[in-house]
DNA sequence: AACACTATTATTAGGCG
DNA sequence: TCGCCTAATAATAGTGT
């Protein structure tokens, strides 16, 4: 009954590009993270995948979101096979010493191995993004901001870095392997298993260590 | 032209409740995967935002979206302050024996850290599905499936869990201020720098290792 | 800062190729 | 499996409290 004939202007159409103003900035952030969180819950209950959202926000404040819980996702990341949550975890993390070393080594493997699906995956955002970015602005000075460092750390220097990784993790594989003093643990078992340790044939798995 | 007056049904509610069928619950977690990582993108773009997405598929396939990278992230994550990515990362990675050693007591440290606000996140994200999944079915024994999980590792086991993983923190210090060989890597520094591994008064703020 | 509102856009369920 | 299509639902930009 006011002057104005609608209540509000609605959803508005934006194009995705960096906004500015640091309040709206933060605004958006916010309830964007919380769609995102709510979207990863319905995957979680309509599909049964296991989710783990890891967001650090404008001002750099970390926030994650997980299920069964971002501890469980990122381990499983890492390589570790967590059993069935019911079990009692203080056992399992008794196991420290076996842990720290499966964690190391996985670790570094499942780097390699995570970079294929996120460089194949962020290839396909970052086209999709440059396209709209550039076809919804004139200046193409100031959008891609964050294309930069994608570009920058992409060609020779990620090569480099790749055969590095793969040197480097030899010889954390021979550290591992080698007798050392994890024995503050109270635990007896400082070598890799041998049945799965030299075992090609079991260890060229996803998600498995390798050594 | 043809018998039905519409092309298409187009978008049908649906529940939040598990897809039973296997394809479709195969093709559901597709298409919303990639929309979670467009959200994800946008998130970036918009707020300058750095996010890592894991997701496992219902058949345990590992998947995952990260910017700048995933690596980034989850490095973030574990403590590890990433400078500029246009540095030479070979550079950083040469200080592989002091970032091992910061990897571990930071995802130790982080760990705890970041369960405060995951635990709360997943306060809402749960109530808010609970209420939504036992006011669209009748049947609550097939809901819910995934709420077991949640409160099994909420209540004293997880207390347990942290005095432990404080006392093993503990541990995992003294056995890092301890010269231990890392000298397969060819560098010389295997110690905590003295002038921040045992000042306490910059050992407190969140994100960098307390020891 | 967090929640309510709502008109409007964005996403996507179900098909089809 | 992947992309395209369309109609209808779901998310959200801007605003107020």
């Amino acid at each position: 009954m006011a002057s104005t004939s609608k209540q509000t202007r609605g959803k508005q159409k934006i194009e995705i590009k960096r906004i500015e103003d640091n309040d709206d900035r933060l605004i958006t952030f916010s309830k964007r993270r919380s769609g995102i969180y709510k979207k990863a819950s319905e995957l979680v209950s309509m599909c049964g995948a296991e989710v783990g959202v890891i967001v650090f926000s404008p001002t750099g404040k970390p926030f994650s979101f997980g299920h069964p819980s971002v501890q469980t996702v990122t381990d499983k990341f890492l390589g570790r096979n967590i059993p069935p949550p019911a079990q009692n975890r203080l056992q399992q993390l008794f196991d420290a010493s076996e842990k720290i070393r499966m964690d190391i080594y996985n670790y570094f493997f499942n780097r390699l191995l995570a970079r294929l699906d996120a460089e194949k995956e962020r290839g396909r955002a970052l086209s999709r993004i440059t396209r709209a970015t550039s076809e919804g602005t004139s200046s193409n000075r100031q959008l891609g901001w964050w294309e930069k460092p994608l570009e920058e750390l992409s060609l020779s220097e990620l090569h480099e870095t790749d055969s590095f990784m793969e040197t480097f993790y030899r010889h954390l594989c021979n550290f591992l392997n080698h007798p050392v003093d994890l024995g503050f643990l109270g635990l007896a078992n400082p070598m890799v298993d041998p049945t799965t340790a030299n075992d090609p044939s079991s260890g060229e798995e996803a998600g498995a260590g390798p050594c």
